[in-house]
DNA sequence: CTACCTGCAAAGAATTTGCGGCTCT
DNA sequence: AGAGCCGCAAATTCTTTGCAGGTAG
């Protein structure tokens, strides 16, 4: 029943975990495939897909409307940029969250959670015009 | 060059206005059809568009891959069931930052943010099965 | 009047899925 | 051998856009 080892799963993982801004599934394909000439982009889809499912790794909701992965699943914020749509980690005091207080008042059951910042990258700053 | 006071846009204005979950388009599309059973999709998404636009509506990333408006643009967080996929308000003490320093340290330009929960709504909860 | 808006239909883009064949284990 | 995977192509969905005609101001 086991997850099978494949070149492209390995590949793919491999690739997620070397970026610092989070890639679509677009991006992570056109990035395997210098190595993996032959990878298709459903493949990456499937091993995000199953990655997601495994909890090894996030799909976040881009405000480009896009889904980006970030390998890294640990509980940390992200910044948006509204010109390149690049999503970069910030190191942020996340709220201190009482869930056991929350679940109470509200009903809800909490699985995680995300915290966003938008607005403009340092780099696309600096190219700043009009 | 002003804007046009039409039936279409006050009816989905009004609609936004008046939902306490957070709908997409279609879902506005189908509400405002009750009053209104021509309009189009279109107009839907244009309008839509539009509030966002003049800051009058926000557009929020589902984490169903579609995009959802919040007719209510104050600083405040949102809840996503996984299960019903619907997104409600929720009162929360958000994060007190302090943007000066932030950008000072990344270089990096906030325009706002937005904090999100995910996990199974109270009325999803209750239907609990397996 | 006329710049702006609307509905329709078609185009685009992101993501999912069915299927026959290939491959780890 | 056989459950899993893969690549390909087609299907789904969501959203945007071009155009011809209608309407608010």
């Amino acid at each position: 029943m086991g997850a099978r080892q494949t070149t492209q799963r390995s590949l793919i993982l491999d690739y997620l975990r070397g970026q610092k801004t989070h890639p679509t599934a677009k991006q992570v394909h056109d990035g395997v495939k210098v190595q993996l000439p032959g990878v298709s982009l459903s493949t990456v889809y499937r091993t995000l897909g199953w990655l997601r499912d495994q909890g090894e790794a996030l799909e976040l909701n881009g405000a480009d409307g896009r889904s980006h992965y970030d390998g890294d699943v640990s509980d940390h914020g992200h910044f948006t940029c509204v010109r390149c749509q690049k999503i970069w980690d910030i190191e942020l005091e996340l709220p201190d969250l009482d869930r056991w207080e929350f679940e109470q008042k509200t009903g809800f059951k909490i699985h995680g959670r995300q915290f966003d910042l938008y607005g403009v990258c340092s780099s696309c700053g600096e190219k700043e015009d009009e």
